[in-house]
DNA sequence: CGCGAATTTGATGTGCTTCAATCCACGTGG
DNA sequence: CCACGTGGATTGAAGCACATCAAATTCGCG
């Protein structure tokens, strides 16, 4: 478990590293980081709106949905965070949340205060650059987002959110064919402004046509190509280092159709 | 036209300023930024995708779109930027853009090198972390923009967008009743993740409604509190201060129903 | 084994798209 | 000052992707 926790702090530093150049000493600093583990139920929220905020939220297992709601109460997730990320890394700099937080699965956190995580940015100018060029980085993410949900159907949408999470989930040491994904449908549906019913219906027709399918909480991917193609993906927006990318590219196209 | 552009750096300084503390000093080294000053015919492309950048755009005058592009051509605006914007902030710490700029109607812009901004922000700590900041809050603006268009109906995306715009025009000084908006319909449906057709329709609609109509390429609210409620607007996103949020909605719901 | 949650399926409705004209404002040249 | 061209606004008709409502089935778990 005290494992799993610290390998959660080493994946977010060794993302930011990839966009980044950031020195051994400032690493060892962000490593030092003080922390509160919390343990987070599925379908819980566990940050809500408007909440004045002082800690950033690490995951360190499991997956968060930022969203928003209408007044008739619809969601909208916003942006989807896997092990390793900082969800609100943004709240570092603007403390009023305007989207709450909620665990699609059960989930676990490491919570760090906003002072600590300021500091250790004030004394390293290098530091301060990686985190801020972190939060542009999810702000690209937001725009692809905003692109796939205003101008793709329903299958192009599901296919994209997939690659993307292929990608994310690869840069983390996962098999990109073959990761971690919780959400119920559901979810998947807040977070392509669709209903379940059509996710549903829609899923069901990338599995028959042998593209990707979601069983026993994972994502498979079988035909990485075809699935690019629909979703109309290309990784530019992530900024993640061309090896990085070619690394993952080859695991997606390499051996077994 | 030299006074035009010094007016834009002080917008500019303005609005940094509303969210954040900077000092006289670092004021007066951001508004001595050098920039040079350059105009845009209306649809003109003027940064492409995934170009590398080494200049920030500050609209001056005119309207901006960041948008990017579907394999099959169809464009979704991501933002709109009015005079007083920085368009592309996250350009000075991530300079291969995944997005491209549109001017939507005739434009002037000023370019200010990456290493000028980042000079400034090198020195002084306050302002780092204000850029930071205005960085994040376009981060949320995106994240509105992403429930927008994923889940409310047209006519609601049309009212949130126009809120919106109200209050960034207040923030800017202009009148928010009644406010420029030189977009033609077809790139207010690219924003919107709409068609003309629908775009045209219903802000027909909207208009005979009785609640804001555009016409010479201008934004007139008629009813406010209509609009707000159909639009599911709240400013909180916007991050504006409380006074400033406070005197716009004073012009909306002032004199004059 | 049984309960609740999630998935799956069907039938029906509709908001938005698509395609195709037509209309209108405005600028330009004769 | 009018003819003309062009980009944008407007309107109509028809179709479809996705929503809605409702029920049945399967899955996960105690």
């Amino acid at each position: 478990m005290q494992f799993n926790t610290v390998m959660a702090v080493d994946r977010w530093i060794d993302r930011l590293r990839m966009r980044s150049q950031i020195g051994d000493e400032d690493a060892a600093r962000l490593r030092e980081l003080p922390y509160e583990v919390r343990m987070i139920d599925a379908n819980r929220d566990f940050v809500r709106l408007g909440e004045q905020t002082t800690h950033a939220c690490l995951v360190a297992d499991g997956l968060v949905g930022r969203f928003s709601q209408t007044a008739g109460g619809q969601r909208q997730i916003v942006s989807l965070h896997i092990p390793g990320d900082m969800v609100d890394l943004h709240s570092v700099v603007l403390q009023r949340s305007s989207s709450a937080l909620q665990a699609l699965s059960a989930t676990t956190i490491l919570r760090v205060v906003h002072g600590a995580v300021e500091e250790v940015a004030a004394r390293s100018p290098a530091v301060a650059r990686a985190l801020w060029r972190d939060c542009v980085v999810d702000a690209m993410v937001l725009g692809e987002w905003v692109q796939n949900i205003g101008r793709r159907s329903a299958r192009a949408r599901l296919a994209h959110l997939l690659c993307e999470l292929a990608f994310r989930n690869g840069a983390i040491g996962h098999d990109p064919r073959n990761f971690p994904m919780p959400a119920t449908q559901m979810q998947l549906s807040d977070a392509c402004g669709l209903t379940s019913v059509h996710v549903n219906r829609t899923m069901r027709r990338l599995s028959l046509d042998g593209i990707v399918d979601i069983t026993a909480r994972h994502v498979h991917v079988h035909d990485w190509r075809t699935l690019a193609v629909e979703g109309d993906f290309d990784t530019g927006y992530l900024h993640l280092p061309a090896p990085v990318v070619a690394a993952i590219t080859g695991r997606l196209t390499g051996a077994a159709g």
